[in-house]
DNA sequence: AACGTCCACAACCGCCGAAAA
DNA sequence: ATTTTCGGCGGTTGTGGACGT
């Protein structure tokens, strides 16, 4: 059943290719195209497998192969890319003219793994890596954080500093709870028929101008600190939303206000809890059947209560 | 200078699905 | 309908260079 592998067929060269090898292969592709592969090392003089000369060409020597370091932009692209495709490294490919699948599974695994680890963002799934035991000492840590800060006389400046670094640490906290309370089995996500949603066709206007705002900075968060009105943006398209990592919504989007959506998204992740009881989404009732969580909760709730009379959180539950 | 370790990348391996025989 | 062949894919390994001790 099926061939024997490369490797085992007699005789035949592996390893690195020589440069006169390489100019064997190229000149007969050049000449003839490459036709079979399996007859070409033959026809082409090479004590090579098919196999062995098919990915020299096309990972090596296409004359289209686009060579270098990754740009930040080709870098961006890739982690979207990836938030939605996954391991589809030839898919992945066929968005970055000139580059090859290895290519890119070879920076992946030796840069961009390692960079979104570092940002405690969990390469395979792009949500924040989440640990209960750090959430639940982060949200201590925090209502001590605003006792403190409204008690300590520091100097304007620093108090607004802490004012926006326990804002920061209250989003994070959110945005990890929110990944706890979707701990129930995340609907499967079809690889996305790009065409459909018009993000990846590059001729498509639209396309395009989602494509520049997915990819102007994948590592945004929907969080828009710099605007004194805080606003938090949550993609209203669940199916595509909750699939999404956060930067992948980009806060100057304005075709889905999601304010309204924020609390449904929180639970509303799968099509068995997507037909939320419209109270407990309005009344923002803990789901209890999330038993295992309830430590979560509790230190949630005190966590609303500690910031109740604070902005930030007035913002959220009013909208 | 010699050695060991780490890292990046090219190349290989094994599997799969589609097409051909 | 079954078997064989082929191209393609994703995961893994091997190798050479850079770097530190």
């Amino acid at each position: 059943m099926g061939r024997s592998p490369c490797s085992s067929e007699s005789g035949l060269k592996k390893g690195p290719w020589t440069p006169e090898e390489d100019q064997l292969l190229l000149d007969y592709i050049n000449k003839h195209g490459h036709g079979s592969w399996r007859a070409l090392p033959i026809l082409a003089g090479l004590n090579r497998c098919g196999k062995s000369c098919r990915l020299r060409w096309t990972n090596y020597l296409r004359p289209d192969i686009k060579r270098g370091k990754f740009s930040d932009e080709e870098e961006r692209i890739i982690i979207n890319l990836h938030s939605v495709l996954g391991n589809k490294w030839s898919k992945i490919a066929t968005h970055l003219p000139g580059r090859t699948d290895n290519e890119i599974k070879n920076f992946w695994n030796t840069h961009l793994r390692k960079k979104l680890l570092q940002m405690g963002i969990d390469p395979k799934t792009h949500q924040p890596i989440t640990d209960l035991n750090l959430l639940v000492n982060l949200s201590h840590f925090l209502s001590h954080s605003n006792l403190a800060s409204s008690m300590n006389p520091w100097n304007n400046a620093l108090r607004l500093q802490a004012a926006e670094a326990t804002q920061l640490a209250n989003i994070q906290l959110l945005q990890n709870l929110m990944q706890v309370m979707n701990t129930g089995p995340l609907p499967k996500f079809e690889e996305p028929n790009l065409s459909e949603l018009h993000i990846f066709n590059q001729s498509d206007g639209l396309a395009t101008e989602m494509m520049n705002q997915y990819t102007m900075d994948p590592f945004h968060q929907p969080w828009n600190f710099q605007n004194s009105n805080f606003t938090p943006k949550l993609p209203c398209d669940h199916h595509v939303a909750t699939n999404l990592p956060s930067y992948f919504e980009n806060g100057s989007s304005g075709a889905c206000n999601a304010q309204n959506d924020l609390f449904p998204a929180l639970v509303s992740v799968s099509p068995e809890t997507s037909t939320m009881n419209q109270r407990e989404s309005e009344n923002l009732t803990p789901i209890h059947s999330h038993s295992s969580n309830s430590n979560i909760f509790q230190d949630w709730e005190k966590l609303v209560d500690d910031g109740a009379n604070s902005s930030f959180w007035k913002d959220i539950i009013d909208s």
